[in-house]
DNA sequence: TTAATTCCTAGTTTATTACTATGTTTTTAT
DNA sequence: ATAAAAACATAGTAATAAACTAGGAATTAA
């Protein structure tokens, strides 16, 4: 049971523009002061700004933004973003079929309840201190 | 972010097994019942037998039983013991670079004790009624 | 006009998971 | 005794996804 790198790459990408808030940062910084491959990055960011969390500003002396006060993001958007929605297991995707309805199916909703309970009540204000 | 088939199978089997208990149940009724390839049940259920989960007793009329009342056996341990550790992320398995010293690992480690305390909270014979 | 940046698509490598194949050994019913 | 049914064991394969790279195009400010 694993999260991506991805999820971690880009939690910690989002940290540091938290901590620069509401300065635009360059890829390139953040590939240097995390020790991230730009290009990667650069994919990541692609999907961040899809889904409107942060901002960019193409060209020279371009760079990202959050696109909100980080007061006001919380970490599970930026992982869900990343990896897809938090599914432990097939059950707990309501796509169930018979054998699925089993008794152990609670254990993988009831998880999926913590685990996104946990992920949104953290904010990314929470993690510059 | 998922858990593997493994956890979901064992954790199937398990339930089946805890339905019986104390009776000895043959891996091709659960294969039969639950729809899981036999072969993939007899390496699952090796390793859970290495981990003292489960009693085995060979030769015709054999099978397996739970070691303990179901009671006894939290779903987190047939989970773990299929899957390794709960590790959400390198951060949190505590072995860490000066790059995870960073800010983020707060939320692998928090979500890694949530996880343990979900899984860690429901018995197998929560799972039989 | 050049350098630095975001933006885009596709490809490649690597690792893991999921599952299969082919047995051997043990035990019980007949 | 023998045959069937079970656990036990190892190795191999196929599929999938994750992680990352390559090679650019478009944009913008110094």
């Amino acid at each position: 049971m694993r999260f991506s790198t991805r999820a971690g790459y880009g939690l910690r990408a989002a940290v540091n523009l938290a901590r620069n808030y509401p300065k635009q940062i360059s890829l390139q910084e953040i590939s240097r002061e995390e020790g991230i491959s730009l290009k990667y990055l650069e994919q990541l960011f692609r999907t961040l700004k899809k889904n409107k969390l942060v901002l960019s500003q193409k060209g020279r002396e371009g760079g990202y933004v959050l696109s909100k006060n980080p007061r006001m993001i919380k970490v599970g958007e930026i992982i869900e973003t990343l990896e897809g929605p938090i599914i432990p297991m097939e059950c707990a995707a309501g796509k169930c079929d018979v054998k699925c309805s089993c008794a152990s199916s609670v254990v993988w909703t009831r998880l999926q309840e913590q685990i996104k309970k946990t992920l949104y009540s953290i904010r990314l204000n929470d993690l510059t201190k």
